[in-house]
DNA sequence: CCCATTAATGCAAGCGGTTGCACTGCTGTC
DNA sequence: GACAGCAGTGCAACCGCTTGCATTAATGGG
């Protein structure tokens, strides 16, 4: 049915290490035969099996992807940034959705081992130690987060949330709150970290309401907490948070800024779309999933490296915060277009 | 390095063909033998490999599903459903981004034909006879596209953009703005056909504008030409663009809906955080992606099948649409808050 | 008690490629 | 003119697995 290998080597009377070779190590076939089996090849549309081709090389040519949500707007512009990269390099992409589901993750890590050159975690929701055993059963380059040995793309959100929290006790807010992503997030247990420290040098106040699910749901729901614990500012896990949350606010009567200010994280489209305009920090998702791919092709089989890419975020300030009812410090926060740098 | 069949087969004292015959065929080999080759496996970590497995019995349980775009917010909710729909039946899913290009598209069903089952093409930009040659190479399921003889899952957008022009019609618009898609989609075909019919038979005048990338700039840049024509109402191909409408439209000065109504097609979960909310014809798109996997397993090898799946779409009546000049009909618009019915 | 049947397993070919090695025929060197 | 060296090609094993066929032992019927 399919044309193989042999089809060309007897159409053009050669053997079939030849016609191999002339695929994949050219310089080692006269440019005569070389020109003649190409011609055969295009002729008969043969495409080389890949999978063959894996079978005794080792390398499939294939990547798996493993996100959490693929509906969650995060994602995609990652995905897209990444197959597109992948195939730069001639590499194909297995996109798996583990819907937050940690023992889910590894099920796919496992499923997929055998049949990827490696896999890219993105926000990954397994433990550490599960991952550093899932790393010497294929190589692994794990996006948001930090674990030793493990080659790594992670945006600085830790930067991200002490900036946005900088904004907010400026603008006068003496009691935030944060809003929690989902258990097992290290972008949430830093944006948590780094959200508390710069609180507390501020002398504010964080009120930790969580974790909740990454999503607008999330955010609706605990609106009444946001209102009951008394908070006049809020940085949420994400942009689909936030933006949930502020339609529960407004939906109990709360007006956004006026009585509560919002941040989000991600700076997805929709926070450009969403009335009012969203607050966020802006992390680097396309760059992040060029990088990952980068990677994992570049560090081909040696496992182990400490090689981490840091990405950096800013603080898109629109229009979901405005002044708390603290005195707000001099520096009219409104000529502060964007903090932080571009991503690298 | 990793695990074979052979150290299974060394492990529980069996032929490798025993072992082989416990995974793929396990009524042939005796329980006892069975369960200890089984514990052996356990044991060993063994995970069947599946590229060795498809180059004997040409199944690779993978499939292609080729997109235009994976950051168009359509898209990913039909992703995920296809994926977990895929995995429910042990199948792993390609996903690969061809940004909206036909060449693109063609070249990678080439690329992954040897290593799938099938490729489900959705909302294709290429021609019907690339399609139809292509489906002699691999089993193909198209979404959002109808040709005879290709398995098909289309969405009624037909139907949706006729209730979508009666309602607009019915507001007392007479003038609408038809904002096209890209070229060589089908659905931008199919929305045009039926919204012209649809105006004509009520007396109104339809102005297409387009063909249009399907974004939200797309949308953004001809607010101004909606504008100049005159038109009171606008059906845009989809709703990224009808939320850039919107954004023009409102920077050029004009209300919505009380100067223009504009309704989008996707009901994309974005449409309903915009202010004003969107009014859209819903596709469904999860159930798309579904019902998209379940046809390409079910057919297996037999092509040329006939099958066309329909689903329905429905008018999603939110705030973005108002009175048009012209006499409204009697019964209040505002009564109808969805036509159509849930799709199957 | 013998033979046909059947259940359980082993054997080996082969899926479509790659690759180390052997072989052939040239070239160039001394 | 003999020979080393090399370019170009063929040969055959092998990657991990499946599967038709052969083999063996156990079963049951007449």
């Amino acid at each position: 049915m399919a044309v193989t290998i042999r089809d060309v080597a007897r159409a053009s009377g050669v053997h079939i290490s030849t016609v191999s070779r002339t695929f994949s190590a050219p310089h080692l076939v006269n440019p005569d035969t070389r020109s003649r089996v190409l011609a055969c090849a295009e002729q008969l549309g043969y495409r080389p099996n890949r999978a063959a081709r894996a079978l005794i090389t080792g390398r499939t040519y294939n990547i798996g992807l493993i996100v959490a949500d693929i509906a969650n707007p995060f994602f995609p512009p990652l995905i897209k940034a990444a197959e597109s990269q992948a195939r730069k390099h001639d590499h194909h992409i297995f996109v798996a959705d583990t819907n937050e589901d940690a023992a889910l993750e590894e099920e796919v890590v496992r499923a997929l081992a055998k049949q990827v050159d490696g896999v890219l975690l993105v926000s990954p929701r397994m433990s550490n130690t599960l991952i550093e055993q899932l790393s010497r059963e294929v190589p692994l380059v794990v996006v948001n987060r930090q674990i030793a040995g493990i080659p790594a793309v992670v945006m600085d959100v830790a930067r991200g949330a002490r900036i946005a929290i900088e904004h907010l006790t400026a603008l006068g807010h003496r009691r935030v709150a944060l809003l929690g992503g989902p258990r097992g997030s290290w972008t949430s247990r830093e944006i948590r970290r780094s959200a508390g420290a710069t609180a507390r040098s501020a002398g504010a106040e964080l009120v930790v309401i969580g974790p909740n699910p990454p999503t607008e749901v999330g955010g609706l729901t605990v609106a009444e907490d946001v209102l009951r614990s008394g908070s006049t500012a809020v940085l949420a896990y994400n942009d689909l948070m936030a933006i949930g949350l502020i339609e529960g606010l407004l939906a109990a009567g709360a007006r956004v800024p006026q009585d509560v200010s919002v941040v989000g994280v991600d700076d997805i489209m929709l926070s450009r779309l969403t009335r009012p305009k969203l607050t966020t920090v802006a992390t680097p998702t396309a760059a992040a999933g060029r990088a990952a791919v980068d990677m994992l092709l570049a560090h081909g089989d040696d496992r182990r490296t400490n090689a981490h890419i840091h990405l950096q975020t800013e603080l898109v300030i629109r229009d979901s915060t405005g002044r708390g009812p603290g005195p707000h410090s001099p520096a009219d926060p409104g000529d502060v277009i964007a903090h932080g740098g571009v991503a690298s």
